[in-house]
RNA sequence: UGGGUCGUCGCCAAGCGGUAAGGCACGGGGUUUUGAUCUCCGCAUACCAAGGUUCGAAUCCUUGCGACCCAGCCA
């Protein structure tokens, strides 16, 4: 699919691949990628990543490539992998090469030599500590390690020892001799293999040495034929090393990288790590948990593919640092949602309604739209009965300021029903409202009643026709807008984020209600059939969002 | 004077020397059998600050100020 281009926003990065294509660069290819680490579930922070490389991709009938950053096999495992594949194609991409830096571990190799036989690199048994000692401070140069003027002869021979197996895990590391006296300090000598004796999800125990980050991913681009390898503004400093690489290599390609602002989005975190602890410490269910801001967690909740690629868009991309607002996100799925969620309607907090002038035993079977707007969703038939549940909520015996819902002596609108007067309020003992009396007006059914005006309309569910299902009302996970400030981010999660509601009603048609579908609950949110814990005689709801609110009582 | 990057409305963000787009949020009208949706209107004489160049500056120059990133054998 090609785009028109001036239709699309503008911004920095679009504007230097217009420049390419129009220099005619990289032969008018446009190649991207996304690189994850397997390390963890991806979250709306990938998601912007990912619409970028996959839209910038599409938009240019170029080529995007999921490629698995997977050097470091102590912390990832086949299960991430996985996840993140389903997690990209549900946002609803398809990557023209599925690839991981593993693929590369023998030409890296073999590039590692090279640099060694140049003179550009060298084998330092210096430990880690050590090295942090030579390498100076931000305001100091560093100093030479005493290894790295040992021969190339001498160099070569300890690298492919290292390889084979000969040296414990940390007693060697390969560095690149660049400059360390570099203001830049990822160029005073950075380490660019190390030992470490970790079976790797993919190439097993063939390997005991590992390439680093900043040496594989500039390689593991040019052997791609990756044009444009865009990346988060941590690793500005990381260029001069990327292009200091593969100039030392004469690769056939040397790709362009350039760094934009990772998402910040306000209530939220997108630190892998710490989604990890709020995984397996238990502050959450599992990184699907509906309160997570991972592409699962969404997924689960009830937000679409297409509410995630508009925020990623609307939200625009600079090198500024900035944070977005909830209701950026909110806004986003609540106008997809609103288009083509079902309406139904459910009583979360369900308040008995006796209306007395209704015959015992019939009951009438009304048709109402699926959607206000769009007819050809269709209808569907909703039982009405003598008896009926409403929200507790819509009634008030004092009504706050501006209340247009029911009180004593007062009429409400029945969505898609009568109108019902409320002439007696029943209660318990203990002075809690158990039951409404009321009495309907058997004229107003599809019109309004004869001489006044009934503003309120509640929701309501037949008592004997409605089916039992649980609910759970999701909030926001932290109290603050900008959780990883905090000393401890945990202090600053919401105890109550999760309210759970077992004895919510819902209308019959929900009993067919199935995952793939979203509803709107009328007056109350957005809502979908939770994929985990619903089945065939248990009905779970996850709230989406909320709709927005006009109104709210005090 | 360690290096790098960034400062345009409450939050994002266009703008690229010709006189401040747009979205979200917010406020106010209208429609409505969802206090939803939809719709109309309002919302920066002003672009971190101060100088300078220019007929003309958010855009160019100078000097300040502020914010973020970097000292893993993580990515």
């Amino acid at each position: 699919m090609s785009t028109n281009d001036n239709q699309l926003p503008s911004n920095f990065i679009r504007q230097i691949i217009a420049d390419d294509l129009s220099n005619n660069k990289n032969n008018g290819k446009v190649v991207t990628r996304f690189p994850p680490e397997p390390n963890g579930y991806l979250h709306i922070g990938h998601a912007k990543s990912i619409c970028l490389n996959f839209g910038i991709a599409i938009e240019n009938n170029g080529a995007c490539h999921l490629r698995f950053d997977d050097t470091n096999p102590e912390k990832e495992s086949i299960e991430y992998m996985e996840s993140i594949k389903r997690d990209v194609q549900w946002l609803g991409f398809k990557w023209n090469e599925l690839c991981h830096a593993s693929d590369y571990f023998e030409p890296l190799y073999r590039y590692a030599l090279q640099l060694i036989e140049q003179g550009q690199a060298y084998v330092d048994s210096l430990s880690a500590e050590q090295i942090r000692a030579y390498r100076g401070t931000l305001t100091e140069p560093g100093k030479a390690s005493p290894d790295r003027n040992r021969s190339v002869v001498e160099n070569l021979d300890l690298f492919k020892r290292m390889r084979a197996g000969e040296f414990a895990d940390g007693q060697y590391v390969l560095r690149a001799k660049i400059d360390m006296a570099s203001p830049n300090i990822n160029m005073r000598d950075p380490a660019i293999y190390r030992i470490r004796r970790v079976h790797h999800q993919r190439t097993g125990n063939d390997w005991c040495i590992y390439p680093m980050y900043d040496y594989t991913h500039c390689i593991s681009d040019a052997i791609e034929g990756i044009t444009h390898s865009l990346c988060t503004l941590e690793f500005e400093d990381h260029r001069p090393l990327y292009d200091w690489v593969l100039d030392q290599l004469h690769t056939p390609c040397h790709p362009q990288q350039i760094e934009f602002a990772r998402l910040q989005l306000e209530y939220t975190i997108v630190s892998k790590r710490k989604l990890n602890q709020l995984v397996t410490e238990k502050y959450v269910n599992g990184w699907d948990d509906p309160r997570m801001p991972t592409i699962a967690g969404l997924r689960r909740a009830g937000f679409t593919p297409k509410a995630l690629r508009d925020f990623c868009e609307r939200i625009g991309l600079t090198k500024q640092n900035s944070w977005i607002e909830m209701g950026v996100l909110e806004y986003c799925i609540r106008e997809d949602l609103n288009e083509n969620a079902w309406r139904a309607m459910a009583v979360l907090q369900p308040l008995r309604v006796v209306i007395s002038n209704y015959p015992e035993g019939q009951v009438e079977s009304l048709e109402i739209s699926n959607h206000p707007q769009r007819h050809e969703l269709g209808k569907r038939q909703v039982p009405f009965s003598k008896v009926i549940l409403i929200e507790q909520d819509d009634f008030a015996q004092i009504p706050p300021p501006k209340y247009k819902r029911l009180i004593v002596g007062g009429e409400v609108r029945l969505r898609g029903s009568y109108v019902i007067r409320c002439d007696e309020v029943i209660k318990d003992a203990d002075g809690n409202i158990i039951e409404l009396q009321c009495s309907y007006d058997p004229e107003t059914l599809g019109k309004n009643p004869e001489g006044r005006k009934v503003k309120g309309v509640i929701h309501w569910v037949s008592e004997q026709q409605s089916y039992p299902a649980e609910v759970r009302l999701y909030h926001r996970l932290f109290n603050v807008p900008q959780p990883d400030n905090e000393e401890n981010f945990l202090d600053a999660l919401n105890p109550d984020s999760l309210e759970v509601l077992t004895d919510c009603r819902v209308e019959a048609s929900l009993a067919k209600a199935n995952v793939e579908n979203r509803y709107q609950f009328e007056r109350t949110g957005y809502f979908c059939l939770d994929a985990v814990d619903s089945s065939d005689g248990k009905l779970v709801f996850n709230r989406t969002v909320t709709l927005r609110e006009g109104w709210v009582k005090d």
